[in-house]
DNA sequence: ATTAATTTTGACCAACTGGTTAAACCAATT
DNA sequence: AATTGGTTTAACCAGTTGGTCAAAATTAAT
């Protein structure tokens, strides 16, 4: 019986990404995620040792969705022009399917610093590559030198924050659920724009 | 005897202030508070009644810290090409001397979202008037049209994330506490230049 | 059917949490 | 010297936390 999406470890990393992605590692009660699995306390201590073994196998799910497509994307052989729209319409939307997870990434590191130590290194990435990809392509299709590393940071600023401040953007703008749904859907081609026409101003 | 700066009570904020900082509401520690300021727990429940007392205390603060200055600015007659680098020279100079602050809001709107119902209000604080004012100035400085609260967005985005992530942005790219410093203080003339530069490339 | 191995459970625990209480301290007033 | 008021302390508490343990239930193998 390969019955994995009904076994009880299965079930029980399922209600562990839930409830650590709202709450983080602190906040999470491990009854929370028991009672959330539908099963014993201990049975979870049988399939994972204690809280920091569970939390590291949802923290390395998450952090790997979150960081693995990007590099490839921006080492791929598109022009900026389409690369950039490409970039913003995968991402933005995946963010958006899994708007905890930024905060879960960032909030997890402020807890404990040291779960970065070699993180990158751990997960096999490394931005030299796509960063003098983004460079070469910087000069050659615009003519102008811009730092590709503060560029790559500005790209992902502008698609994280947004989404890490969802609720205090909807609280001072007055937007209710819906219509931040519809602003979000919005920022993905008006974000591409910007930066397009960002790369354009630097020409003259 | 007006011994504001050594007396128990204001040492007491000091220390919360400090451990609320870098652990937020959930994993600061009463004790590390009272460690930090150097008395008895009792003391610090007979000047603030409880933690979350206490909190408030720092949280409000610190928020009104986070977002007084900016909404003036952005209300203020100097013209976009001035206004955006001073606004970026002085936000991004904060949050680098304040560098906790925006993490702690965030973190602690996740912990309990109630904490931003009604905060702007409570705070006197309205985006109509700065966003109405940012939309007139884009219109006749640079007659094109651009959604005035996304680029809103897209400024707080390009000042804030980059100081949320900084260890991460250190980690990815091999950078030290030093090289973070220098390329952080070249980020603030670089974003103004950037963000300038996008209002340019709308123009055709 | 009996054994053996795996999975699940309930009862329990030591450590820690925010918070309370009553007594001690101390400066100022009488 | 005694009293008063605010300040500071040590000892203590009830509830919660992550985690353990031995027994029970279930499944697989002989």
């Amino acid at each position: 019986m390969d019955n994995k999406e009904s076994g009880s470890e299965f079930r029980i990393l399922e209600a562990a990404r839930k409830v650590f992605h709202q709450k983080g590692f602190e906040g999470a009660r491990m009854q929370e995620i028991t009672d959330e699995a539908g099963i014993n306390k201990s049975l979870l201590h049988y399939y994972y040792r204690n809280k920091e073994n569970l939390f590291e196998a949802v923290f390395n799910e998450s952090f790997s969705q979150l960081s693995s497509r990007i590099f490839e994307i921006f080492t791929s052989d598109l022009p900026l022009k389409e690369k950039i729209p490409g970039f913003l319409s995968y991402y933005m939307n995946f963010l958006l399917d899994h708007s905890y997870i930024p905060w879960f990434i960032i909030n997890s590191i402020y807890e404990k610093p040291d779960r970065i130590k070699n993180i990158f290194t751990n997960f096999g990435i490394s931005p030299k590559e796509p960063i003098e990809k983004l460079h070469k392509q910087l000069l050659e299709e615009y003519v102008v030198e811009i730092d590709p590393v503060n560029f790559f940071i500005n790209i992902l600023s502008l698609c994280i924050f947004p989404v890490i401040a969802r609720s205090l953007i909807g609280q001072l703008f007055g937007m209710d659920e819906k219509k931040l749904k519809e602003f979000y859907n919005g920022r993905i081609t008006k974000t591409s724009e910007f930066l397009l026409n960002s790369l354009q101003g630097y020409k003259k």
